[in-house]
DNA sequence: CTCGTTTGCTTTGATCAGTAAACTAATGCA
DNA sequence: TGCATTAGTTTACTGATCAAAGCAAACGAG
């Protein structure tokens, strides 16, 4: 039957839309995707994080955390600090640079997502997020813990705006 | 309550999975994930194709190409052949070994999703159906021609101006 | 037919993301 | 005190990708 094929094209055109917006918002940030899921998970944290839970969050090593975040501190998007009350520790932390870059990759997909979704009757939005936790489950047998960031960070309910440097105690 | 963010989180699992299971796929049939959707377009497109073709549905450039057919020609995974209809074309064409390797790389995730899919009542299909569509709509404005086939990164049908924002750092 | 343009592909030389393994330094436990 | 663990970095490598330059075949006026 052809809703299993027509299936199977929606969740492609998802995909690949996603792909597609996370690369033109990286260059409109100027930066690649990978550094600038960085620079979105340490925004998402309040402003800083350490590269151990980067690499969690993301799924790749902390070898490959530590050469992204050496570009971006080289590029003066973040910077890092030793942690005081583990010195093994590292903290990453968005400079203002990093911030104003940020703020110029306005998440267009997940904000149409956003503004889209918002837009629906109350069950309608109960139906689709049914739908859209049965696909991922059927896809997705583990149990990864996936942040609301899609193509990761504008979601920003971000209540607390300090801008401080309060780095980690 | 927060149907937006889980809404987000489930989407990201879907994502997630996807290029999950398309590492192991690859990894079954011995080869990366990359040089596997050449095979598999090679062997969607009836056996052969050329370079240029295979670009454009993949949607990166045709040096690429070279490169990930050079390295499955070095397997013996394809070969290539001069087309003798304009000898600028180049036939790339799956050897036995290439067809034999494709059939060890069921494409999981794909068939976990039709046999899960398929086991769903009527009314439960048509209605992840629709809530696909309409993420899929929400997601991606432009039309595009997506064929069943769940990657990532294969671009069915270059819109001119996509290809133009892509690539630039 | 011929010359200039277009087309299809490869080469070259780069960047980026990613890994594994070895290493350093700080912690913490016994 | 001493050993195992943990956090992070370094090193050396791979794979995918691109832009630009190059080459050869094909096409299309004139």
């Amino acid at each position: 039957m052809d809703r299993t094929d027509d299936s199977l094209i929606a969740l492609r055109r998802i995909l690949r839309a996603t792909e597609l917006y996370e690369r033109d918002l990286a260059s409109a940030a100027g930066v690649t995707p990978a550094k600038l899921r960085v620079m979105q998970i340490v925004h998402m944290k309040g402003g800083w994080t350490t590269p151990k839970a980067l690499a969690t969050q993301m799924g790749v090593s902390q070898a490959t955390i530590t050469g992204l975040v050496d570009k971006l501190a080289k590029d003066g998007l973040v910077h890092r600090a030793q942690s005081e009350t583990d010195r093994r520790q590292v903290n990453v932390m968005l400079t203002d640079d990093g911030r104003a870059a940020l703020s110029r990759a306005p998440d267009a997909l997940q904000q149409r997502f956003v503004r889209e979704f918002e837009r629906l009757e109350d069950w309608e939005q109960a139906q689709l997020l049914s739908s859209l936790e049965r696909v991922a489950a059927m896809l997705d047998a583990r149990d990864i813990d996936a942040s609301p960031v899609l193509t990761v960070g504008a979601i920003q309910k971000d209540t607390q705006s300090r801008k401080d440097s309060r780095g980690k105690a």
